[in-house]
RNA sequence: GGUGACGUGGCGGAAUGGUUACGCAGCGGAUUGCAAAUCCGUCUAUCCCGGUUCGAUUCCGGGCGUCACCUCCA
């Protein structure tokens, strides 16, 4: 089956192919680096690496690049140096790391490149050159500006009328704006913050800049595929395109566009405000990273998301069965299940590739065991899950608690000493006592097992 | 004010012009010394009002409601 994308730019499911078999590229936005990734910020990590990792079955795992940027210069990263008092490299380079660690915590692959905005300077400074030369931005007051009315398709990808936005912005222009929509590639930097040398003086780069010079630098003109969040569509990713295209010539950029719905916790936006933001950080204090994501996936891209702590719980027990189904069975290539790869093909509908999960948990739990092989080939390849053993899964502690598994042996074996002696009440409680520790004994044919309670 | 998304059973969540996914929770059973785990069985749904149709949850119109964007945001 042939996979299928939803295009936001021509807003249907279209027939993916791509450029060039051979290496195809896909971009998308990354973190600027100031603080703690939150649980929006993983929503695109873990739908995008679903999708790599679909792509890269296609095509083969060497025909893929994937590039997702670093931004680490930003007037963000700037206020937070500040307040903290601490040079700017050293606030990007702890939450660059703290971004991998988490993103590997839930078992997101790495991207093939990931660009850093400061390491591009030089190609954002000749974009802008370009853009100037061919009539699309200007130089005033310091600043260099993308000039909106140029590009006659301005806001198309994000489906915006300008007029109708002009008429309900709220926001001052600059005086040295030709048009209000303008919007800032260039802007000069003051002593105290950082910026480099231009044609227009010491400054820095806009915001959109980097992605416009990065996805060039790395993937070319034109290329496949371009995600993010929906809500980067605008003006992040209208500008982004502007830029581009304008520099590139007509036509060329991302030919599928992709964005994720928002995500909501216990219903609203996730917000400080609200007291319901949530950190990746945070979160894997309460449930492995595994879980984490196939909450992300249990939700369709593209819908909205509501982060909820029942949903986590629910995940984990789910997870908690298909460790039991999947332990010390080994799967090959041959063992992807065609309906899984069937429900990730039409349009990454992860949801029914869960439920077709749940089949073959359904029928390996039966004893089917190619049911048992398929269930963790599904979850192997295709869904990014299944990176520990059955052990390691059900004695899972938050980082930092370690569970003294000896003692809990120790208890163990008393208590079968004590069933054997039919001393059932003592049997009795010692697992009452272990259960108050949060450790659930389960007598199996093969002897005592043990699992951390959720 | 402008724009967009969404409204499915107790909860989560797909799909579909007609045959009422799937999971979690609940309930009943098997199993167990009792539990846990596992297996079997099982109840509950398509926001409201019109229209098109032999038939709509699905298409169209209206309404109500929720969320978001238009300013930093994944």
């Amino acid at each position: 089956m042939a996979l299928k994308l939803y295009n936001s730019k021509t807003r249907t499911k279209q027939d993916f192919a791509p450029i060039d078999p051979a290496r195809v590229r896909m971009y998308v936005c990354g973190p600027t680096v100031y603080d703690f990734a939150h649980i929006g910020n993983a929503r695109p990590v873990v739908v995008f690496d679903t999708l790599y990792r679909l792509l890269r079955l296609n095509y083969g795992a060497d025909h893929v690049i994937y590039a997702r940027n670093i931004t680490d210069v930003d007037d963000k990263i700037n206020a937070r140096a500040r307040e903290e008092n601490v040079p700017i490299a050293d606030i990007t380079a702890r939450t660059t790391d703290q971004f991998h660690a988490d993103m590997a915590a839930l078992n997101a692959l790495p991207p093939d490149v990931e660009p850093r905005a400061t390491g591009h300077i030089a190609q954002m400074i000749a974009m802008i050159e370009s853009l100037i030369a061919r009539g699309h931005a200007y130089a005033a007051d310091g600043h260099v500006l993308f000039h909106v009315p140029s590009m006659p398709d301005y806001g198309r990808l994000s489906g915006r009328n300008v007029k109708e936005m002009l008429a309900g912005a709220r926001v001052e222009v600059a005086p040295y704006k030709r048009d209000e929509m303008d919007f800032v590639l260039w802007k000069p930097s003051d002593d105290q913050t950082p910026g480099w040398n231009s044609p227009w003086g010491y400054g820095r780069p806009g915001w959109h800049i980097e992605c416009s010079a990065m996805s060039l630098a790395h993937l070319g003109e034109t290329f496949d595929i371009h995600g993010g969040g929906i809500d980067l569509i605008f003006p992040h990713h209208e500008n982004e395109l502007a830029q581009s295209a304008c520099a590139n010539g007509p036509g060329t950029f991302a030919k599928f566009w992709m964005h994720n719905g928002y995500l909501m916790v216990d219903g609203k936006k996730m917000s400080k405000s609200e007291g319901n933001f949530r950190t990746v950080r945070q979160l894997l204090d309460k449930a492995p990273g595994e879980a984490l994501r196939l909450q992300i996936l249990s939700t369709h891209y593209r819908q909205p998301f509501d982060w909820t702590d029942a949903g986590t719980r629910e995940v984990k027990t789910v997870l908690d069965h298909w460790y039991r189904l999947v332990d010390g069975v080994t799967a090959d290539a041959a063992d992807i299940p065609a309906t899984v790869r069937a429900a990730l093909e039409d349009d990454l509908n992860t949801p029914l590739a869960i439920a077709e999960m749940h089949r073959l948990a359904h029928a390996a739990g039966q004893g089917a065991p190619d049911a048992a092989r398929q269930l963790r080939a599904g979850g192997e390849f295709l869904l990014g899950l299944f990176g520990m053993t059955a052990d390691q899964w059900l004695h899972w502690q938050p980082p930092g608690k370690a569970l003294d598994e000896a003692a809990i042996q120790a208890r163990i074996d008393a208590r079968i000493a004590a069933r054997k002696a039919k001393n059932f009440k003592e049997a009795d409680r010692i697992r009452d006592e272990l259960v108050a520790q949060g450790i659930q004994l389960e007598d199996g044919p093969t002897g005592t097992l043990w699992k951390v309670l959720s």
